[in-house]
DNA sequence: AATAACAGACCGACTAGTCGGTTTTTATAA
DNA sequence: TTATAAAAACCGACTAGTCGGTCTGTTATT
């Protein structure tokens, strides 16, 4: 096995005293005795901090946006597509809770030049989550009387707002936290006459419901 | 009418600096500057930037722990009970929307003695809302297979996150949003039984539905 | 030999906070 | 009312420390 490259011990790092303190608590000079290395092997590495928040940024983003696409393609119906985006998302929480924090907290201090970059995806991802809840009313499944903005932001505020309470080895495993999400939000948007239907109850108790 | 105090122009232009550019982005000379007063002025008012920091926290936390617990204190049922709660907290948005953003982007940098203060009160408004869903729980209101606190932070999350996107002056009133986050958490949590309740239902009509 | 990877002393810009001084307000007594 | 003393409010040049980033080297790789 070829030893850890410098770049990623950076990033590692770097993602866990950020994580902890904040981008503006945390010194470049910190983050390098941190891990045994120099100004030099940052610089050489990284172009600035801005760029390393960025990085760290850019990774999560382009994750989350691939697995909500994925999701979207591997599904046909709204509801299944649904929960499957909801399901990936919340689990990414176990991959990368310090890159979401770190994305949620200090997005603020991104250079125009990067922040455009990012916001660019966040966007598209927002727009996976409007179309499903869009088709989902379409189609009948969902209700009608939602406004389709607000009721993707809620589902995705509810998703996103794990960061700031979740401990990995905690009582609950994400799987778990994932499933009530998907009830809860199931619950409120289903229509009624989507509940009887079988296809749909049958989806529901394989995937959610584990009472 | 007496003019405005100084202390309050500075907290009135910190918190629209901060909400902006985040409290590292602006320095007490540029608070000072945009207030049209000076070093002096500031230091007089606070002991340090940290403390306006505090201060901010302080002001924001205590207003909605003390709307929580009035509208715990005004209604008798769960339900009625969790909706006024999440009615008002969702209006505290159109008063304090800087006041809420400085709160959730910038806690961590909080100094230890002021987080603990700020810590305790939070702890408490969550509790306020674990016990509302609880009772709901055991009055049969809300459904039992519910884990109170997942069930309690996500609906805290959903609203939470309006801060990321609500702009006052939009196209919806926040008003209109606060019957639709009702609309949605109350979908989610009524039992079968408790939606067919009279009351319930009257109730419902009355202050969630719009449709 | 040439280039990439890394080391670490150093620099300059920036910024929270200070401190001696000035102005305004308030309290009190004539 | 008015004179005056004391205190509170405010000013702004200055400081001391901090921190991102540079630059000149040295070491490892190809």
């Amino acid at each position: 096995m070829v030893e850890k490259q410098l770049k990623e011990r950076i990033i590692e790092t770097a993602l866990k005293l950020f994580e902890k303190y904040g981008y503006h608590g945390v010194t470049v000079d910190r983050i390098v005795t941190e891990c045994n290395t120099s100004k030099g092997g940052f610089y050489h590495n990284f172009k600035s901090k801005d760029e390393l928040l960025y990085h760290i940024h850019d990774v999560f983003i382009t994750y989350v946006l691939n697995k909500a696409q994925e999701a979207y393609a591997k599904y046909k119906t709204p509801t299944e597509r649904l929960c499957a985006i909801i399901q990936s998302f919340v689990k990414v929480f176990d991959l990368y809770k310090p890159h979401i924090t770190v994305f949620y907290q200090e997005s603020t201090y991104l250079k125009p030049e990067y922040s455009k970059k990012i916001n660019e995806k966040r966007e598209q991802f927002k727009q996976v989550i409007f179309q499903v809840i869009r088709e989902g009313i379409e189609a009948g499944e969902f209700r009608s009387e939602l406004p389709v903005e607000i009721t993707g932001m809620s589902i995705i505020g509810m998703v996103n707002w794990t960061y700031k309470w979740y401990k990995p080895n905690g009582s609950m495993t994400i799987e778990e936290i994932a499933k009530i999400f998907t009830d809860l939000i199931l619950h409120s948007l289903l229509t009624e006459s989507a509940k009887q239907k079988e296809e749909i109850t049958t989806f529901f108790l394989k995937n959610v419901s584990r009472f």
